[in-house]
DNA sequence: CGAGGGTTTGAATTAGATCAACTCTCGTGG
DNA sequence: CCACGAGAGTTGATCTAATTCAAACCCTCG
């Protein structure tokens, strides 16, 4: 994995510099830190970045380090031993991973557009942990975050119907303002794959797609190329996916 | 809700006596405070008792109280507008409650067997996690834990079998050592009703039904009454669970 | 221009749902 | 004590949403 770098700012001091510049700050754990001690978290921040497709957590392997997403996309996911996959969630900008309790990861993340992280040794981050009681608020709130989407998403896999999936899907994709180069509006760009889509709503591909296509033949949504959606009707969009 | 009391141990300091003597607290976040500190713990919790079939946390409503369930057994689940439901999960002794981070709930909880639970205002535990570092410590584990479980649930909802699902839900029992009053052993005791069961896996009725009754025939279990559940082949159970 | 992946569309199949009947258990009251 | 009824659970027959299998149809890139 490559080792992350950036010319330092003339003038600023180089420790803090990664840290109180980054892109990620606001939406990310690390705001709970004041500018003056950014240098702390700096230091122990190991910066990379991943390809896509390439892994950058095994499941199954020793959880010793977090990372905190500071740029791109990448799937979170879980194999059986036959190959069924399920993407348990996507991360961006701001996401924090690897929080086991357990010795070894729960699942496994895949890069889908270029990804950069800050990367804390197990040992680091509870340091800083205990050194920053506000940023163990804000991982805890994080995490509470995390399992209210995971309830949500329970309850799409184990209740909701194919169509009514890849709406919820388009609706949250919608919420979170994923347009293209970030901007929000109507369009919406889809980074990951068909097959990533149908893993994460526990669907075959064939049948997104088909619901997709159905979706724009009544009117719902435009589908201008496989990575672009247009919603067209979000209140009806919206309605479709809480049943 | 009847507030819950128990008669003070002579000699013991009253304030202090309901966390000290507490069955709950070898498995509950609680076991990160010192005895000396249980008295801060008790003024702050509100004891009290749930029956079967009683709802002590509705999805929607505001957010301000924490949980604490200290005994029984409780269904956590969201439901759609057409009453379709999903069970996200059973709570049991040890397990803590409603850390949301919006001002509402996000899932609904009822007693399914009779319920003891401490009861926190949302002021008072973000007050006792400023002044006991090591129960925030505790409770970021236990939203970790819950986030690796909610995750083994997505692959389960997603793209496992109905026997496979049914098959890691008597795994997991059993790995929970749900006996019958307690106790651990091949007979598991299965509070919750088959609908229960079904609104959990993302199944119905008759398919959890059918697919037990083909596990019984099969030889792996036994079915002496609705409500308990032998296991006769550990090994080929979790095999099949797995896939 | 042609190869190869990802995607879409079509036809056949099936796991699980739905609809319906029956059974078991348990509590109630004659 | 036993008949009765209600609710939960089981079993059977049928149906259907989604999968599977199969064949085009793009794009993109050498």
């Amino acid at each position: 994995m490559a080792v992350f770098s950036r010319p330092p700012i003339p003038g600023s001091p180089l420790s803090l510099e990664p840290c109180l510049s980054c892109d990620a700050r606001a939406e990310s754990v690390c705001n709970a830190i004041a500018d003056a001690d950014l240098g702390r978290l700096a230091a122990y921040a190991v910066v990379s970045e991943v390809q896509p497709g390439q892994t950058f957590i095994e499941e199954g392997d020793p959880a010793d380090s977090f990372f905190n997403i500071t740029a791109g996309s990448a799937k979170l996911y879980k194999l059986m031993a036959d190959g069924r996959r399920q993407i348990t969630g996507f991360a961006i900008r701001g996401h924090f991973l690897g929080l086991a309790v357990s010795a070894t990861y729960a699942f496994s993340a895949e890069a889908i557009e270029p990804v950069r992280l800050c990367r804390f040794s197990r040992v680091r981050l509870f340091r800083l942990l205990s050194e920053f009681p506000a940023l163990e608020r804000r991982l805890l709130e994080r995490a509470a975050t995390e399992l209210v989407a995971a309830q949500e998403q329970m309850l799409l896999l184990g209740r909701k119907t194919a169509r009514e999936r890849v709406a919820s899907f388009l609706d949250m994709l919608r919420r979170a303002g994923a347009g293209p180069c970030g901007r929000t509006g109507p369009t919406l760009a889809l980074p990951m794959s068909r097959s990533d889509v149908a893993d994460y709503l526990g669907l075959t591909i064939e049948t997104v797609s088909r619901t997709l296509s159905r979706l724009r033949s009544e009117g719902l949504i435009e589908i201008p190329s496989a990575t672009e959606i247009v919603i067209r009707d979000p209140a009806r969009l919206a309605a479709l996916a809480s049943g």
